[in-house]
DNA sequence: ATAACAGCGTGAATTAATTCACAGCAAAAT
DNA sequence: ATTTTGCTGTGAATTAATTCACGCTGTTAT
């Protein structure tokens, strides 16, 4: 189905552009062999190897990779053209650690817009995100071109409003609701089910 | 690595569970096919039903299963003998919305000690839980024999914390800071990186 | 009765993801 | 100069995860 694009690879461009985003700013490492990546990010050196086939960078046997020309190249590969924004709908205590997560932080996705029903929350700036009545999330959305939404609403409304997302011509959903929501296959949804998660690693702990 | 029990298939045991137990909660279901399954829980039929081989149950040809007997029987694979709990370190926007988060719900998993440095936050109860302050995390870890935690603290704090709830005989932990972590073989993390995942989204976002 | 379904369980096949292993190369050492 | 060393890039092999496909079984319809 998404032959072509291995979803693991993304990710795992994502954690590299990160930790050489951070090892350039703070330590001015300027190479890194594809071990200390691997390293650093938590996979093996061959992995970092072929996933640098996949964004088609060339490092230098003797020197490793150029961190900021990876960076880069990892960039081009990754991000949109333009601008990146996305939006997220329902501020409750997960939308604003979400908001607040992302404030000032990360140059590559900007949070432009959040959405909620509660008067309390809409018509004023959270967390440096300015928040809008739900009942404008479909001119918003068209408007700004927003293309990715972040959904953070309890369980029962999830699906409802990734309806109002998908008419509203959103492309791809990141989902911490924990029910899996039907949606068009050009859309990608995305899933993290904290509770879940839990389990699993609690299930993992005694081995 | 981790031979004998396929990753994948504990996070959809987990999930097939919630949505048994709401279809038996909400709407009195009492049999189900694994088509029907499927297609609630985002999955294949035939991974349905290979998934129930794992955790052995059989169902009827006429019938499907049981809801409540596939529960059990899930609940059998993946829960703890005992009670299963777990402590939260970092108490931050993201630890109070996972505390509230679970906060009454799911009770597979009890969230019973939460831990910040902040006097601000240590001392009372913060959504249900507990807060410590981080000095006691190995005395209360010890004492009450908990075995998985979350980690929600800033990314530079991770790792110190991380060393802290190992040395403490923590076997799995959730991390939601954004770095790989460095533990022994045997104590599993498992990450959740939000930025990662929203720029894996936005890039699949424009296919 | 018996024929026609519909769905489960599972061996076999397929596909996706990762790792192995080695040729080739550039710097450093002899 | 020539050897050694240590890394990259990548075809081939391996391993993990998913899907296919079909025998079997209980139920409904003829």
């Amino acid at each position: 189905m998404n032959t072509q694009t291995p979803s693991k690879a993304i990710e795992r461009l994502s954690r590299y552009r990160r930790v050489m985003q951070q090892l350039l700013m703070e330590k001015k490492v300027m190479y890194i062999f594809s071990h200390e990546l691997a390293k650093a990010s938590g996979v093996t050196a061959a992995q970092v190897r072929r996933d640098m086939m996949l964004v088609g960078y060339t490092g230098s046997p003797s020197k490793g990779y150029e961190v900021a020309g990876v960076v880069r190249c990892i960039g081009n590969y990754l991000d949109a053209p333009g601008r990146q924004t996305a939006a997220l709908v329902g501020v409750g205590n997960l939308g604003r650690a979400i908001l607040a997560y992302f404030l000032g932080r990360h140059a590559n996705i900007d949070l432009v817009a959040s959405f909620d029903t509660s008067s309390e929350k809409t018509g004023r700036v959270i967390h440096g995100c300015y928040c809008y009545d739900f009942d404008q999330l479909t001119e918003i959305i068209t408007s700004e071109k927003i293309a990715t939404a972040i959904i953070s609403v309890p369980a029962s409304a999830a699906q409802g409003v990734a309806d109002v997302l998908i008419a509203a011509g959103i492309k791809g959903i990141l989902n911490f609701a924990p029910v899996h929501l039907h949606a068009p296959e050009a859309v990608h949804v995305e899933n993290v089910d904290i509770a879940t998660l839990l389990e699993k690693v609690a299930f993992f702990s005694r081995k």
